[in-house]
Order: structure tokens, then sequence, then C-alpha cells
DNA sequence: CGGCTCATTGAGTCGAGTCAACACCCGTGG
DNA sequence: CCACGGGTGTTGACTCGACTCAATGAGCCG
């Protein structure tokens, strides 16, 4: 069944979307936004080369963005919360540049994009509200780009743990016990790791009391040690 | 001297923001750049952290962005050549997330990003051509990723001469014969390597005679070998 | 000439990858 | 009910690509 709640009653309003339309110009978004599709875990969103249509917000559940190298595995470039607009890296080809994928039962609201443009001529703050959004996500990338080039295993997986976590604070979620909506390979591949060397560092920071860590499941004791290495903020889209 | 030059004038009109709009309204953009502010090596365009104005479209020279780690080194996040523009990470916070600094004399056309984006209001094709400039920025960030989370030293290098050249190409250089704007360690840095590394790939390559290498005058001889390990698209903005 | 920055080369080390084995959970079907 | 198989996660032993440290060379400018 379709879920037809409006921007204005969706309990992500604070987060996504609507945050950057003056209250009665939500109903103009609502109306070129279809809502309410929604994705098994392993369903794809869009596949890369697809002809660019709409980018997605994310409603509940887990994206996660990948293309292929020239051997054929995934790289995966990017995991989107609720809240969080995932598609934008179509838009400058009229191709969707990867794939995405859900990692759960998820649900999305679609935007399409000619009508978003359209409606961003006339909703000045929502054309600023997408500038940002990209940017945003340039910014992330970058961060991103620094943890790759400079940062050690231990580094890298402190990030993506306080970055997640970040996340799920900003949805209202607890900031030290979250549930990793992805397997050990994905966390891997994304971070430019091997699942041995994650599975190995998570156990040394179970063991080492920084982190309560039961399969997907994890608490973070001790936060400080976390941000001592990985001090970076990926990917939280939050302006 | 300022040079004065309308972008109906500048030979870097078919690369860069004019190539989104129609003629009779480039006039209007002409109105709203600065032209012409020039900058010696070394010199900053901005920096980390200066409240967020404009975004700059690069007319000569070279420029690269980087951001500090928490230990006080440079991250190198991006170079930016004639008919780039750099900038765009800013518009995300008010102020830009990272400084930007000449690699040789250049020269840089500002861009009042309020202007710009009230302009955009009026110029469907503006506000378009921005959103994919952003988009193919993120795109670009996408395969950097790749390359440094999968990718060999010889792989990055590659990709990083590949890119450099296909972007001379596209200012109707030479696609083979190259000079290198930034020096070894700066490379390196980019990339995610140790100077020592990409000097020795880097007279590997000369020896094997894939490229002639003399200083940063590179010369590709053998474009297939460096295809087979950097086939991406690094940082290109054409759109 | 001396003092810089930039680049190259060599020797030794180490972090993280690879390969391989095994443990665990869970759903399926005999 | 238990056996089986696949996906996921952990652990150990070994290897290797790239880093670090250190020395030297080449060019440039005052």
């Amino acid at each position: 069944m379709v879920q037809t709640v409006s921007c204005n009653d969706c309990n992500l309003s604070a987060v996504c979307l609507p945050l950057a339309v003056a209250p009665d110009q939500v109903e103009q978004l609502d109306n070129i936004l279809k809502r309410g599709r929604s994705l098994k875990p392993g369903e794809h969103l869009y596949n890369a080369r697809d002809p660019f249509r709409s980018v997605y917000a994310v409603r509940s559940g887990a994206i996660k963005t990948y293309s292929l190298t020239e051997e054929g595995e995934q790289q995966i470039t990017g995991f989107y919360l609720p809240g969080e607009v995932v598609g934008m890296d179509g838009i400058s080809t009229a191709y969707y540049a990867s794939s995405a994928q859900a990692l759960e039962t998820s649900s999305v609201c679609e935007v399409p994009f000619e009508h978003m443009e359209a409606l961003s001529l006339q909703i000045p703050s929502l054309q600023r509200h997408f500038f940002k959004l990209m940017s945003q996500e340039i910014k992330s990338d970058r961060e991103l780009h620094m943890l790759l080039s400079r940062k050690s295993a231990e580094d890298r997986i402190a990030a993506l743990l306080l970055s997640l976590s970040a996340r799920a604070h900003r949805r209202g979620l607890s900031a030290h016990q979250l549930r990793l909506p992805m397997p050990r390979n994905e966390m891997a591949n994304y971070l430019g790791l091997a699942v041995e060397t994650v599975s190995r560092i998570m156990t040394r920071l179970h063991n080492e009391g920084v982190l309560r860590v039961q399969g997907r499941e994890v608490d973070i004791q001790d936060r400080d040690h976390l941000c001592r290495h990985g001090e970076l903020r990926l990917n939280v889209q939050n302006l």
C-alpha cells in the first residue's frame, strides 16, 4: 500500500526537503513528489546508465550507491539514510552515473528532476537548497578523499561509525546505539579496506572497550577514542 | 592591468560558463562577472573559513584546493585548470570549506554567487548548468573514490596524467605533450601516495617507454598502456 | 659560492592485503 | 526433527606494495 502522508506530516520534514520551503509552498512540493515507493532488500532503485529522471529522498531503510570497476566489481560510493537525497550524480549526464540498491526494506519519495528544476525557478529557497545539498555532497566527498588518502584502517572505520552515529542522532535516534544497515564487506568496500581488516579492527575496538559489538549492533562506549581517530564529517547532509 | 575582454571574446567561452547561456544573454553574465583578477604563484584565492561569496572561473594558470588535517598538513582536494570553476564546495555553509591557492601565475573571473543565483532564476539554462557543474564535481569525486580505494600507485598516477591530458585537449592543446602544473609532492598528496612513490613510478614509466619525462614536461608515448591502468575520468568538467 | 626547493634513488620496515580454514546463523527440504 | 547449504563474520599465517628514513643530485637565485 502506498503511503500518502504529506511532507507536512512526515516525521522527517525537519531533515528532508521541506525544511527549505516555506510552509505555504510545501503543497507545491507535495504535488510533484511521488511518495511511498517501497523497495525490498537488494532491490534496485535505479541502475547506472538508466536515463536520469528523478532524485529520491529516502524515507525509511537505507540505500547504497555503487559503480562498477572495469573488472566488474562494485565500488560503493555512498550510503543514504532517511531524510537524505540520493541520485544527484545523474544530473550532469542525463544518465545515472551509478546504481542505487536497497540495503534493507526501504521506502523513498521520488522527486522528478525536471519538475523540481522548474519549481526551483519559482521558489528561490528551493534552488538554494539544492545548491546546498549538492555542495554538501561535494564537501563530504572531500572528507572521504582525505580519509582514503591519509588515514589508517582504524581511522576510516572510526569515521564511518561516527558518521552513522551523527546521522542517526540527527533523525532523533540514539547517538551511541546503532544498528549498521550494511554487512562488513560493504563497509570494507566503501572504505577501501578488506573485509578481514574491518572484522579485525571491530573486534579489537570491542576488546579495548571502545565499542560493544554484537553482529550489526554497535554500542559506542568511548566516543572520544573514536573521535581521536576519525574526526571527519562523512556524508552528513545537514545544512 | 585588468583584462576586460567580454566572455564573448574569451578564448575559453566554449568550455567555460558562457556555453550554457544563449548569446543574447551573455551580456547579463558579463555584467555580474568580475574579470581579470590575477594571482602570483603561491597566492591564495580564498582561504578556508573565509565567508563564501563567489565561485571563480579559472582563466589561465592553475589553482589547487586543499584542506588541513588535524595535524596541520595539507590534503589537496583538487586541481583546477582554465575553463573550470572552483569554489563550489563553499555553497553549503556560507564559508569556504577549503583553501584555494595558485600553483603558478594565474588569472580568474570572479562570479559573485548571490548574483549568479538570482540570474539563474531568470535564465533556466544557467541554473541547469550550475546543477550540472556540481553534479559533475560529485561524479569526479566518485571516480577519485574508486581510484583511492581500489587502485595501485601506478593506476593512480596513470589516471591523473590521463585526466590532465584530456583537460588540455579540451582546451585545444596537445593531448600527449603536457606540462604538469604541480610539483611531484602535490601529485603525491592528491593521490594519497608518498613523493618517493610518484618519483619511482614516473621514472619507471619513462624507462619502459610509456612516457618521456623531463622534470615537469611529460610526453605520453604509449597512451594505451596508461589507459589499461587509469581508465577513469578524474575531475573533467566537460558537460 | 652557499642555500634553497624539488626530484631521485636505495635500504629497511610495516600495515593491510591475500589465502585458507572455520564458526555461526538461518531458512529449506528431506 | 535434523542435515544441508549459503551468506556472513572471524581468525591465523604469510606476503607484498608502498611508506619511512636517509643520502645524493640537479637546478635556481641572491
